[in-house]
DNA sequence: AGCACGCCGACT
DNA sequence: GTCGGCGTGCTC
């Protein structure tokens, strides 16, 4: 029997399968699906593999002498079953991810296999042979890691000792398996030297040992340093650093990157009469029509509880269901309604759990002991064996993108598991995706409306106001009449209020009246945020900050202002007209401190704020029915980014924010304030208006050829040295145009750019993009080109310039 | 990534 | 001649 195995080497060029022979005597225990330990590569290192394949006969070309044998069988149960094996491979296709950078993304990073060498002692060791003290160690301890041992004597001064005592059969040296939860780990030189031998030890080295004494001198001013860091600093190889560990003058070590827990309690949620139309949508589902779904439900309209019944109903068939949200509202409040109604058959799953907490929760679901798995995207990947029903909530967010390889969308991937293994996908959404929609007119989805709240209260009526006329009118406050005066009622009324605001800090930027100066960011090309709690200037993007400033750095005028609007001037002027309200901003800065988001939260339903302030943080979720007035400040701010998704979010964002208000009998208004009153967008969201946004929307995506009537592949290059950027973003681009354009059946693909990102520099990294637009029929033969591309990055590791592919974007900017 | 191989220059 | 540094290419 021979077994093909991806094995755990992050190099692209290991990322291929490797075919193993399986001993007679492991043929019963070996399964697809399980993790094994083979020797590999010259050094026959120990490194785990999966099985991802077993066959009897050989691929031609391979010799069966030279197979390598497999070593030792990790797992009792396999960690995948075959269809998530089948998925990991339709994976690493879409998104030209490596096959350990999938596995990485399946299973928790927190089980793996480590060997280390183990020294015996088998007879005591006579002082006079070796090192006494050695010897004494060895005599005393009779068993203990080599790792160990070197670290204590030196590798250097114990190397031939322990070779002679191995030829003289004193000690034997084995390799032990144990498995560990893995933590992240980075590679660290640590200086075994003394800072101020540093000088001695570079003379003492030979003269062509250049690099050597690089690292030594670097060495003398720090105790250590990342591998990574060291390579670049002195671009060299690692056998450099090998020399220098010989010679015992550093030794690189594993440190730990760690991580943060979260922990929680529960009260019963019972079952609720279905309504009529939350009836009809649940028997559509249950009837078993179609496998796909997409569920057009109001705020309010009752899915949730649709979800809970659908789930109750593959529980009593025996089936597993998977309940998706996204990041942002994973919230208390939503886990207290899944696990009140099932209770410990729910396992949650997220990337904030810490290591043991995930590892716990995972083989909850492996072992069949929970058969409801609730969490963010990555909750997709639940090892569940029969599963019948994956859920996915508020399907538009764009956190169900993955933003690091492999960038999978959560849609596609959950669509797949489904076809894998027979389950049925239900979408639900207020506003899906234009995407989505259309896929559901076309018939791919079957499309379920829910157009009323279940509680019958009718939507928030909507006003816009035009804040150019407002201004001409002589209004110069961030306040209209209108809103002010909603403001002042709700607040006699004892009634609560939510004030939007898409943009955090007191000022978008800062400037100077005299010679135009913005103050930007050293490490981004962007302009700092004033933030006026701190009296401090910071950058957004890279969390930079420095000391506000009195006078223009460029001419020294004095008349430097402040421009635009941020959450902090809003809470600032709001405190100045209605001092006697309970104001609370929630914000990136002032949910900082673990725990202070629910604290908030928990002070809103208590009704100790009267006015909550906040950015895209509090559109999401909340449910809290004494809000009846929800202003947003500006609605432009989401518009006008260059990025062809700029209207649909400003839609959903609107639509969410509207949502906020009259929850409960009491009548909710929302007011909007905007600079372009009649953009479509702020148009059809004033009327709750889906379908008019849709079918404008729609035709702007036709017209300029944008998903759904295409695919795109976003190609970022970026590196610290703008020139060496430009130069291999344009040997990208040509590269792809060429294989287009050489290409019969690509004639559809089109290639823009190189362009500068819309942000071009981010933490001192320069950004170019190659846009391709193509078929999803095209998409196979383009993944060769791109493939290729993704060697660039080990050809140019030297220059520090990575290129990273993306397929569908969450936004191209 | 990480290992051995092998080329090449310096030193005995 | 020999030793060691360091770039290169391969991994079932």
């Amino acid at each position: 029997m021979y077994a093909e195995l991806a094995v755990d080497n992050t190099s692209l060029n290991t990322d291929r399968l490797f075919t193993y022979s399986v001993p007679s005597d492991m043929e019963f225990y070996m399964e697809v699906g399980k993790r094994v330990l083979v020797p590999f590569g010259r050094g026959n290192k120990l490194l785990e593999g999966l099985v991802v394949n077993l066959k009897r006969d050989l691929d031609s070309g391979l010799d069966a002498d030279k197979l390598k044998p497999i070593q030792y069988v990790v797992d009792r149960e396999p960690i995948m079953t075959l269809e998530m094996v089948e998925l990991l491979g339709w994976m690493r296709e879409r998104y030209l991810a490596k096959y350990t950078e999938v596995i990485k993304t399946i299973v928790p990073n927190g089980i793996t296999m480590k060997a280390k060498k183990v020294v015996k002692v088998e007879m005591a060791i006579d002082e006079t042979i070796v090192d006494p003290e050695l010897a004494a160690y060895l005599n005393s301890k009779k068993r203990m890691a080599l790792e160990n041992l070197k670290r204590k004597f030196g590798e250097k001064n114990i190397q031939k000792d322990i070779n002679r005592l191995c030829q003289m059969g004193c000690i034997e040296i084995e390799e032990s398996v144990f498995q560990q939860v893995k933590k992240q780990y980075e590679k660290h030189v640590e200086r075994r030297f003394k800072p101020e031998d540093a000088d001695c030890i570079a003379e003492t080295l030979s003269t062509r040992a250049v690099k050597q004494v690089e690292i030594v001198r670097l060495l003398s001013s720090r105790e250590s340093i990342s591998k990574k860091e060291l390579l670049q600093a002195v671009n060299t190889s690692d056998s450099t650093i090998k020399s220098l560990e010989k010679k015992g003058l550093v030794e690189t070590v594993e440190r730990e990157v760690d991580r943060n827990p979260v922990g929680r309690e529960v009260a019963h949620y019972s079952k609720i009469e279905l309504n009529e139309a939350q009836r009809m949508v649940y028997d559509e589902i249950e009837s078993l029509k179609h496998t796909k779904h997409l569920i057009h439900g109001v705020t309010g309209s009752g899915k949730t509880e649709v979800y809970l019944q659908l789930i109750e109903s593959a529980l009593e068939r025996g089936e597993e269901s998977i309940v998706l949200v996204p990041e942002i509202a994973l919230t208390p409040q939503t886990l207290d309604r899944f696990m009140g109604r099932f209770g410990d058959r729910v396992a949650i799953y997220h990337s904030k759990l810490s290591n043991g907490e995930r590892y716990d929760e995972w083989r909850k679901m492996r072992d069949g002991r929970a058969k409801v798995a609730i969490g963010t995207r990555s909750a997709v990947f639940a090892p569940f064996r029969n599963l019948g029903l994956i859920i996915m909530d508020e399907e538009h967010e764009q956190s169900y993108k993955s933003s690091m390889n492999p960038k999978y969308s959560t849609l596609e991937v959950a669509e797949k598991r489904c076809e894998l293994e027979g389950a049925r996908l239900v979408l639900g959404s207020a506003t899906p995706s234009v995407e989505t929609y259309y896929r559901a007119e076309s018939g791919e989805f079957k499309l379920l409306e829910m157009n009323l709240r279940a509680n019958e209260n009718p939507l928030p009526n909507i006003n816009l106001i035009d804040m150019r006329e407002e201004l001409y009118n002589g209004n110069k406050s961030i306040f209209s009449r209108e809103l002010y005066m909603s403001m002042l009622e709700k607040l006699e009324r004892r009634e609560q209020i939510i004030l939007f605001l898409n943009s955090r800090g007191f000022s978008k930027f800062v400037s100077c009246r005299s010679c135009g100066h913005v103050i930007k960011c050293s490490r981004c090309d962007i302009s700092m945020t004033y933030h006026a709690e701190e009296n401090r200037l910071v950058c957004h993007y890279c969390g930079e900050s420095r000391k506000m400033v009195t006078e223009c750095p460029e001419c020294g005028s004095r008349y430097v202002k402040h421009m635009g609007l941020g959450t902090q001037k809003v809470e600032a002027e709001v405190r100045k007209h209605f001092p006697k309200a309970a104001v609370e901003r929630m914000d990136l800065d002032t949910t900082g401190r673990k725990h202070s988001h629910e604290e908030i939260l928990t002070r809103m339903k208590n009704r100790e704020i009267d006015i909550l302030i906040g950015t895209q943080m509090i559109s999401k979720g909340l449910d809290f029915p004494d809000v009846t007035l929800v202003g947003v400040i500006i609605a432009d701010t989401s518009l006008n980014i260059p990025d062809y998704k700029a209207p649909e979010r400003t839609f959903q964002l609107m639509t969410q924010v509207a949502g906020r208000a009259g929850r409960s009998e009491l009548e909710g208004r929302v007011v909007i304030q905007t600079y372009e009153p009649d953009h479509y967008s702020i148009q059809t969201a004033k009327d709750h208006d889906y379908m008019s946004f849709y079918s404008q929307e729609i035709m702007v995506r036709k017209l300029f050829r944008y998903p759904p009537f295409c695919e795109l592949v976003d190609i970022t290059v970026y590196g610290r040295e703008e020139s060496s950027v430009c130069k291999i973003a344009s040997e990208v681009a040509s590269r792809v145009k060429d294989s287009v354009s050489k290409s019969e059946t690509l004639r559809n693909v089109e290639v823009l750019g190189p362009n500068p990102a819309l942000i071009y520099r981010i933490k001192d990294r320069y950004r170019m993009k190659i846009l391709i637009k193509a078929r999803r029929e095209d998409m196979s033969e383009i993944k060769t080109t791109l493939g290729a591309l993704l060697s660039l990055n080990e050809k140019y590791a030297k220059e520090q310039v990575r290129v990273s592919i993306d397929i569908n974007p969450s936004s191209i900017i």
